[in-house]
DNA sequence: CGTATGATTGTTTCT
DNA sequence: AGAAACAATCATACG
């Protein structure tokens, strides 16, 4: 079995699920954003799907069927877009590393900044 | 070392 | 243009 990081640590997530806290403001000038999930890529896909059979859905109905046949769908099935997740993860990666990189670096340059 | 958090990602539809 | 359900994530910061 792999290590689950102490299983505790996805407990507390389970605690936590009762609110939705949605996500506003930032805080680094430039936040490496972070990868996808692998349910962006699902729903990439599967959009059109549910769309497809459920063509009278709305945005809350088809939000509830994607989540729902989301998790229908086997490891296996999820493994395509989990890996489709952990491509785009590297990606994230190399983000930071430069806003790692160049945060401490002064250099200056100059130059950039945030905005534009 | 382990933990908790926060920030983010993409879709759809609506006004 | 933004909002919100739906889900995953998972990298980071901190003591």
């Amino acid at each position: 079995m792999p290590k689950e990081t102490t299983k505790a640590t996805r407990r507390k997530a389970a605690d936590k699920a009762e609110k939705a806290p949605k996500a506003k403001a930032k805080k680094d000038p430039k936040a490496p954003k972070r990868p996808l999930s692998a349910y962006m890529f699902f729903s990439q896909d599967w959009r059109e799907r549910i769309k497809a059979e459920n063509p009278d859905a709305g945005f809350g109905e088809i939000g509830k069927l994607l989540g729902a046949k989301w998790k229908e769908l086997d490891e296996s099935e999820k493994k395509p877009y989990v890996e489709q997740a952990a491509r785009d993860k590297q990606r994230a990666e190399a983000e930071k590393t430069e806003y790692d990189g160049k945060k401490g670096d002064s250099a200056g340059s100059g130059g950039d900044d945030d905005d534009e």
